[in-house]
DNA sequence: ATCTAAAGGCGTCAGTGGTT
DNA sequence: AACCACTGACGCCTTTAGAT
């Protein structure tokens, strides 16, 4: 059941500030359910039904998309070190090569003198 | 001990390409 | 057209390393 697990809605601001919002607009949108004003109302809860729907998506979404960049992070250090590994690997190699062609230059070097 | 710049990590947004 | 997963970029916060 989704709806409990999701909190409530999280917006950024134009700072980059983060800021909550409860169901504000619903609660306002409530009146005294008068004959005149039943419409309205119902109206209001249909609406909130949407509203209702659109958070529980956007919540949805937000969480997929956290554990997405999280994933990603985790892939991406995994590269890096990968990479890294390899760096060394091929610095041993070119080390190990550089001494070896240094130890037959001068095994040329004695046999020609 | 305090300050500060750099680095690292996180959540989110916006855009893209693929799928239904 | 709506949906989804993936990804680069952004801004914020925390941690770390070096200077004073």
């Amino acid at each position: 059941n989704l709806t409990q697990e999701v909190p409530t809605s999280i917006y950024r601001t134009s700072t980059g500030q983060y800021t909550t919002t409860g169901d504000m607009t619903i609660y306002q949108i409530r009146a005294p359910a008068t004959a005149l004003s039943q419409g309205v109302v119902m109206a209001a809860s249909l609406g909130s039904l949407h509203t209702e729907e659109a958070t529980c998506k956007r919540e949805l979404r937000l969480m997929k998309n956290r554990e997405a960049a999280q994933e990603r992070r985790r892939k991406k250090k995994e590269y890096v070190k990968c990479l890294e590994n390899r760096v060394a690997v091929l610095e041993n190699q070119n080390k190990t090569l550089i001494e070896e062609l240094k130890a037959l230059k001068d095994l040329y070097c004695h046999k020609a003198e």
